[in-house]
DNA sequence: TCTGGGGTCCTAGGACCC
DNA sequence: TCTGGGGTCCTAGGACCC
């Protein structure tokens, strides 16, 4: 029979710090802000102080913070004030200014993705990587697997990671990918929920269309406008009626869906698709006025994805820039040269001839440079690409 | 003082080829 | 001399996810 497990770390960031700061265990806690000037002070108030003893009174409030991130992570105390991810922090300030603000620290939570998933592997080598704080797993073949319906390897996983790394994760057993992903929801935190296909009408149908991992706000206002709120009303739809409402694919798939049928295998290795950079500026930009400081940050960005992918050992093809304007409308352009490259120069000059075909006008928040139509470097390609980077070094020039 | 950063996948039109 | 039908690649935008 197939087992499939979902499992998700609970809160993995907010975790990962009240590893680090106990004392705020309980406390309405916000982890935010990014890389930016205003959050470098930030930072900074916390590489002054020694780990150990901060008392809670002396950490940085929400309501001093001026930047312009987002909220990662909330604490369970914090959500109580309405403030939750991607809210913007200066909302979130009115909302809660007590709350106690950490910046994010990627590196931090990344060892303690590393960790996780490697105590899974030892035990369930058939493992999903689905990003820092979830993956999933095939019970089907693991020897005990079925056993409990996959619940005695659940609670064995579950066990390990938190001997490994003093966190706590929730973990849903069904017969496909789908299921499993709801049902990691059933139980948090620390819980296991088991899923079978008879379970689908009393358990799924009654659940919010959203529920449905690919479902997002703009197919669930969809849905909603035609009266169908939960599952079990998506179920009941004719598919014709799904498909020309929505589309072949997506109302197929939205029929299947809500009977809890996918056929998706557990993908144990893949191959990226897109690389890039993008940053968010202090204040928004234009590009005559700040012309100087765009083409540093131009370059800057360039240069990081190059090394980005010399790291990685990849080489690309399809160059592109994004841009992000004032009233956050977003533009994107594109150009597929003809030789493959990793080369910062090359990437800079490709990404420049783009950014001359998209409309200046308007200031600038966001900047980005992005690098598709990858291939893993060989030694078949090195010829190619040094030739193509002497090309790019000898026409190298000012594109602002 | 609203709204991060890094991704994947889908759609749709036009170019181009057979 | 008014009109085909695929298939693939390229590009732009958008939905969605973590």
């Amino acid at each position: 029979m197939r087992r499939i497990a979902h499992l998700d770390m609970d809160a993995l960031y907010a975790s990962v710090e009240l590893l680090r700061y106990p004392q705020l265990k309980g406390l309405p806690v916000v982890i935010g802000g990014g890389r930016r000037a205003a959050d470098e002070t930030l930072r900074q108030t916390y590489q002054d102080h020694t780990l150990a003893g901060i008392p809670v009174e002396s950490f940085p409030r929400l309501v001093d913070y001026t930047g312009r991130g987002v909220i990662t992570t909330a604490t369970y105390a914090a959500r109580q004030f309405g403030v939750g991810s991607a809210l913007g922090l200066m909302k979130a300030a009115k909302l809660c200014p007590q709350a106690i603000l950490l910046p994010v620290d990627f590196a931090e939570y990344r060892k303690y993705s590393r960790l996780f998933k490697d105590t899974i592997l030892e035990i369930a080598p058939q493992m999903e990587d689905r990003g820092v704080d979830e993956v999933y797993i095939d019970f089907s073949d693991l020897p005990g697997g079925q056993r409990e319906g996959g619940r005695v390897q659940a609670r064995l996983i579950q066990k390990a990671i938190f001997d490994a790394t003093g966190l706590t994760c929730s973990v849903g057993v069904a017969p496909n990918k789908l299921l499993a992903k709801m049902a990691s929801e059933f139980n948090k935190p620390n819980g296991i929920s088991i899923i079978f296909e008879h379970d689908l009408q009393s358990k799924i149908w009654p659940l919010a269309c959203r529920k449905i991992n690919g479902i997002g706000p703009k197919a669930d206002e969809k849905l909603k406008s035609h009266g169908i709120d939960t599952i079990g009303q998506l179920a009941v739809r004719e598919q014709q009626w799904l498909m020309d409402t929505f589309g072949q694919k997506t109302g197929a798939w939205m029929h299947d869906a809500a009977h809890g049928r996918d056929e998706r295998p557990v993908v144990t290795e893949s191959e990226p698709v897109s690389i890039s950079r993008e940053t968010t500026f202090d204040r928004d930009l234009h590009a005559v006025r700040d012309k100087a400081e765009l083409s540093a940050v131009f370059t800057r960005l360039c240069e990081q994805l190059a090394t980005d992918l010399q790291r990685k050992g990849y080489v690309g093809k399809t160059i592109g820039i994004k841009l992000r304007y004032d009233n956050f409308k977003t533009a994107t352009r594109d150009q597929t040269v003809d030789a493959y490259t990793a080369n910062a120069k090359a990437i800079r000059h490709a990404a420049g001839l783009c950014l001359k075909r998209v409309p200046l006008e308007r200031k600038l928040r966001l900047l980005g440079v992005r690098i598709g139509s990858l291939a893993l470097l060989d030694i078949a390609q090195v010829a190619t690409i040094s030739e193509a980077n002497r090309v790019a070094d000898e026409t190298e020039r000012e594109l602002f």
